[in-house]
Order: structure tokens, then sequence, then C-alpha cells
DNA sequence: CCGATTTAGTCTATGTTGTGGACTAAATAC
DNA sequence: GTATTTAGTCCACAACATAGACTAAATCGG
């Protein structure tokens, strides 16, 4: 149910407002404030004040535009109080970063860590330790963290934060946001989805339109954001792109199931065991012809999935991040093509296949990201936190 | 952005939430009203006032429970006064019903004609005279039409309510809420869409949670409902379940691609061109091998397409309905067995297949549904509308 | 260089809305 | 028949946004 307005709720949707013009259109003056927002020069005037008070805005100088009448003083956002926290725990590596209101990211940390079937508690102990020390460094840097989400290689219940299995970890049921005893509001979300909020913040971003984010790394996920917002589905399985159907009589899946895009281009079919990325890219650019046999088959695979994810959710940009940023060259020429094979006809417009512009951080920047997101949605919950 | 919140953003908001739990949660007292929304009995008591003014609520009586204590006054949604316009545009038939504030269907008409390549001038010049004879209906009744939607088979642009293309009817680019010229805000949208909705609000309903309902005609279209909303994908062309893939080597579709759910399940695929569906559901109730045969193997290409969109779309149940929901006990056997060989190692609950609860006027209740959705979702809008 | 004009921002009186608590109404309990 | 309990209304008050007057600081035109 849309919840009761009480004058304190309207004060607190007023600050939201402001503080989102803030952060879609840039600095912006007072009146411009108040001629983008609605709201009187007054209540604007107001508004302001309580955010600059907070740390959340500063002002940034007079704009002096040649034009007639007194200049105005531009507000933006401020990046020097309050910030958050991501973290991400992945197969090999730990990753950590604070970034403040303003999205610009301040710290960021990778620890490379065998994490596969490693007891949660010492897994989650090693990310506690990386969370401390990047707390620390930005406390030293003046900023107030107001809160933390983990990015997770799993299904994540967006109640609690709790993992219910993480295939590739050799979890079940793991309550990390509890475990990880910080001190601040911890909560957990998928690494695929993460990953797509990363792209939207930090990476090609709002360029993109509405689009859909594939995470390839031993799993094939996917992420949609429609109008700035993450589509989730009715329990976060949503966006199992990895075992959306190529060919129904294609060979057997771990999940059961058979011709799943997983054994086409997840990346235990493209590396051989003894490999990893890195010797299969200097494969394919030294010519290799069994390496570009494969990506070229991965790369078609992909389309044929995608073109069902097309018909589905109908975005503007597919995003190809994770394993397939590496292998983009190889990959997205195939994928593209029978993208326009299945699609063109029918629609208009076919969906354009670009690079993820954020590298491997991509999920920890997207759970900082997130945090921010909230902040800015409800400032009201944060214009009493303690300041340091 | 959200909106900036003003003293009458307020007051409309605090309808709409007291409006809001009057639907959901039937009649209740204001003292439970109150209670129900964190509301101060003082302003339930004005907020109703003006809701039984403008005639969308009534008091009911009452409640003696035998407990201590003044008796409170029964307070419940009125369909007496405010009602809707929904209507459709088939390939074979037009139809078209008047829905009250309660939900409850007033008055509903269908008319079979035929739409196929008709000029659209003439079909909606048809559909206009129907509308005009419930219109007038619904006067009579005492009824207040606040509004109009229109369900048309094929993707509409959700900002003006134009209809791109309509392969099935052979329109390209009409104006359908403009060329109908009635007194009252029209706008419409995608046919499956809106099927869906009228299964929430006039079939099975909350039971069935987050659901992905499927509506074959010629075409086969899905629409998702998630927490009681419709999602869109970026541009009215999401759910196009008729073009995900089955098998990428299978048969030529007319949308260009191969082996599209459409070739396997469509009515085309179903019917011979000399039969219609009232002949194939008696071919097999007779026990036509064919006949069977041909529901066997379209029950199994459903499965393998709704394996993918479970992947993407991940919903608790599959409603079947459109030319699915007579052919439900051949085909929901195939489908729902391939669904568990698909999903069933890999996830904890895989979604129930059941038969859609509403007929062909579905799309038509779902659209008039829509329009009291957003009555019920902003009444101070329609407080100051003409009475009768 | 100085007044007219223009735009930014603040200050003050006012209006709308929700609230808490006192008050009235109408039932059951003893 | 009185005490108790719950429903609903009334009234004084508080929170917030607003309109418009007012001050501040720039450009424009002579």
């Amino acid at each position: 149910m849309t919840h009761a307005v009480r004058h304190d709720a309207m004060r607190a949707g007023n600050l939201a407002v402001v503080l989102g013009a803030l952060d879609r259109r840039g600095p912006l003056t007072r009146a411009a404030l108040a001629e983008a927002t609605g709201l009187s020069k007054t209540t604007v005037s107001k508004l302001v004040g309580d955010l600059i008070e907070a740390g959340m805005a500063v002002e940034r100088g007079t704009v002096g535009d040649g034009e007639r009448g007194r200049p105005g003083m531009a507000v933006g956002l401020s990046g020097h109080r309050v910030a958050a926290l991501g973290l991400e725990i992945n197969v090999d590596y730990l990753a950590g970063c604070v970034v403040d209101l303003s999205r610009t990211v301040r710290l960021l940390r990778t620890q490379a860590t065998g994490n596969r079937s490693g007891a949660p508690a010492e897994v989650i102990g090693r990310l506690r330790t990386l969370a401390e020390t990047l707390l620390a460094e930005a406390a030293g840097l003046g900023l107030s963290v107001a809160g933390c989400i983990v990015a997770l290689p799993g299904p994540v219940d967006q109640a609690t934060g709790n993992i219910h299995r993480a295939p590739n970890l050799g979890w079940r049921d793991v309550e990390v946001p509890g475990l990880l005893e910080l001190p601040l509001p911890v909560l957990a979300d998928n690494e695929a989805n993460l990953a797509a909020l990363g792209e939207l913040w930090f990476g090609s971003g709002a360029a993109l339109g509405d689009f859909l984010h594939v995470s390839g790394e031993i799993g094939i996920g996917a992420g949609l954001v429609v109008e700035g917002a993450l589509f989730r589905g009715a329990h976060g399985y949503a966006g199992e792109l990895g075992h959306v159907v190529v060919s129904p009589d294609g060979p057997q899946c771990r999940c059961g199931a058979t011709g799943c895009l997983e054994r086409y281009a997840g990346q235990d079919a493209l590396l051989t065991p003894e490999e990893n990325m890195t010797g299969l890219v200097a494969r394919l650019h030294a010519g290799d012809a069994t390496a570009l046999a494969a990506c070229e088959k991965a790369g078609t695979a992909l389309g044929v999935a995608l073109s069902s994810a097309v018909n589905l959710f109908d975005p503007d940009t597919i995003v190809l991040g994770g394993i397939f940023a590496p292998l983009f060259p190889w990959v997205s020429g195939p994928a593209e093509a029978t993208l326009h094979r299945r699609l063109g006809q029918m629609r208009a417009r076919v969906p354009a296949v670009v690079v993820s512009q954020v590298g491997a951080d991509g999920a920890s920047l997207g759970a900082a990201g997130q945090v921010i997101q909230r902040i800015i949605a409800d400032p009201g919950a944060f214009l009493l936190a303690p300041q340091r």
C-alpha cells in the first residue's frame, strides 16, 4: 500500500525531490531547483539549507553566465560527508569499495583468494577484515559510511539478505549480512543484478536506455534495468539467462536440462580445465582456429538465447560483461548477427550489443551505488545519522 | 522523478491510502481504517466523508460483533456511482464492458464481426456505436463512467495509446483513442497485457501470486503481473512469447526467424484452415490421434518456451488463456512435464500451470479494471468529476 | 558613473492539512 | 442502573508549503 502521508513524510518526500534533482541534473541554483521541482523558492531554500547542514549538498560558487540579474549560487551534491560501502564475494576474489554521495569512487580494493568451497565463516571473516580496513580509511577521509550491500554469486532473499544457495561457492542458506557483524546496516543482493547497476552508474549509464546486462562468470546471469531501476522477478531468481533454451536437444547441462546457454557459452564450455581466460584471449589473438570456432559458436548461442530474452524483456541495449567483456571482439559479431536474423523483420529496432565499461569491480560498485541510490531516494532517514 | 509533495498532494495521497485499504481489506469501520493506515481517527473521518460525498464509498450498517463498546459503522467501496468502460478490438469480435468501482461487472457485450483487414475507420465506428450503447445504459443505471481503455491486438505506444502495427488486423499506426471520439478520457493497451490484468481482478486473482499469463490467439502473447502490477518492457513490445526460441533449427516462422513457439503452438499450427476451435476440441474429445499428437507437440513446445520465460521472469504461477484455455486438458500435461524436466533440479519450486478463469472477455474486463485501478490509486483527480 | 531593469534569494503573514486529546454516543458487563 | 469499553466528532494546535513583499547583486542604457 502507498504509505500514509503525514507532515514529516511530506518534508521527507520533498527533500528527496530536491536531492534527486541535484543528482540527475547536476549543480543547480535554488531558483532553478524551484523551477525544476515545482516547489516554491521559499521551500527550496529551506530544504537546501537542511541538505547543506547534513553535508549532502554544497554551494559551488556563483554562476555568472553573463545574463542580467543577480547571479545564482550553484548547489550540487556533496561527496565530502556521506558515503556507502560495497562488497563482493566471488569464486576467486573478494572486492570492496567506498563510493561517496556524488557517486565518485573513493576507495577500491580487490583481494584474490580462492573462496571455492571455503567455509562461509572463514571467507566472511576475510571480507570483514577488508571492510574494516575500508571503513577506517573512509573515516580518515572524513566520510560517514551510511550502509553496505554485499554482492553474492547466487539468488538472495531480498527481505533478509541471506543467500539461499551459491553453487559456485558450495554454500547453502548462509546469513551473510548477520555474520559480517559490521557496525552499520548491511544488505545483500545478487551479483548479476548489482553488476547491471554498476554499469548504469559507473559505466555507459543512461546512454544505454533500458538495458539487459549479461554477466557471464561460471554461470551466466542477466540483470534488466528499466527506467533506472532494476527489474526483479518474484523471488530474486529472475534473469537466469544461463539456462534459457538454445536447443532443446542439445548437450546435458549440470542443471538437469539439455541445451542451456551455459553449455555453449559458459566459462567451462570455453576454457579447457588447465587454461585461464588470459590464455584463451592470447590464443584468440594468435588466430588459433579451435578457440575462434568455440567463440563463434558461443556467440551464436548467446544470440539465440538473447533473442528470446529480447522478445520477453524488450530492452534498448544489451551489455556484455563478465567473461564476455574480454571476449567481446570475437563473440559480439555472431551474437549480433543472430539477433538481427531472428528479430530484424519483426522489430523496428534490434537492440545494439555493446561491451561493459566497468570491469570485474562492477558488482561491488553497483552495490555501493545502490546504497547511495537509497539515500538519495530517502535522505530524511539519514539526516540524523551520526556524523563520523 | 518523484513529484513534489504539496498539501493537496498530501491529501490526495491519503485519500488513495484510505480507498486502497477499502479496496484490499473489504469494508472497515473508521476506527479500523485508522488502525490499518496509521492515520488518526480525525483524518480518516474527514477523508471518508469526502469519499462518501463523491460516491466512492458507502456506509454499510453497524458491525455489532458482540464486543463491548459502541459498534462501528462499516464503510466499503461504493459501486453505485463511479464506473469504467473497457473495450476490445480483436480479429473476429468486438467486446465492451462497464465495471464499477467495486470491480463488479455491470454490463458486458460481445459482437462477432470480422475485423480482419477491415478499414480502421469502419471497425472503430462499430466500436463507437457499441461504446455509446454501453455509456447510455450505464447512465441509466446511475453510473458515471470516468474513463476508458481499449485492448488492441498488437504493441501500443503507452504515451499516446496509438497502435504501431496490428498484423492480424492489417493495421499500421492507427490512433485508436483519438478516432473513437468518445466524451471521456480514452487510452489503449496491448490485449495480452490487459488479459493478464483481467485474470488478476476477475479470475483467480491474488491467489496466483506473481504470474505469467499466456494469451494464445493468432499470435501468442504473455503478460507478467508482479505484486499486482503489470511489467512492461521498454516500449510495450515485451512479452512476445510467441517468438521465443523452441528449436533454432525448427520450421520457418512468419517473423523471419526459425523454430519460434508460434510455429508449434499458434492457432495456425493447430487448426486446419477449414476448421475452427470448436471442431478441434470435438476431435480431441473423440480421441482423434492426429489432433492429440498436435496438442502433445504444442504442449511440449510451450513447456520449452515457458522454461526460458521462467528462467528470466521467475513467476509463481503460469496461467494459460486464449486458445490454450479450451485446449488446457490436452496441452497442460506435456507443458508441465517439460517444465519439471527442465527446471525441477535447479529450482526449489516449479511454477504451477493453471487454466484461465476468465474467458474471451478477459482483455476488455482487464481494460475496465485498469481504469478502476487508476481511480483507486488517485481518487483526488476524480472527486471533482461530473456526476452523471 | 548612475539609475532602471532583471534575476536570486530571504522574510513574513497566511492557508491547508494532520494530530492529540477532550468530548459525546452507544454498546456490553456486572 | 452504573461502570466500562469502543466509535466517532470537535477543537485547539503544530507542521509544512505558499504568495508576495523585500533585499541583494548583477547587466543595460544613457
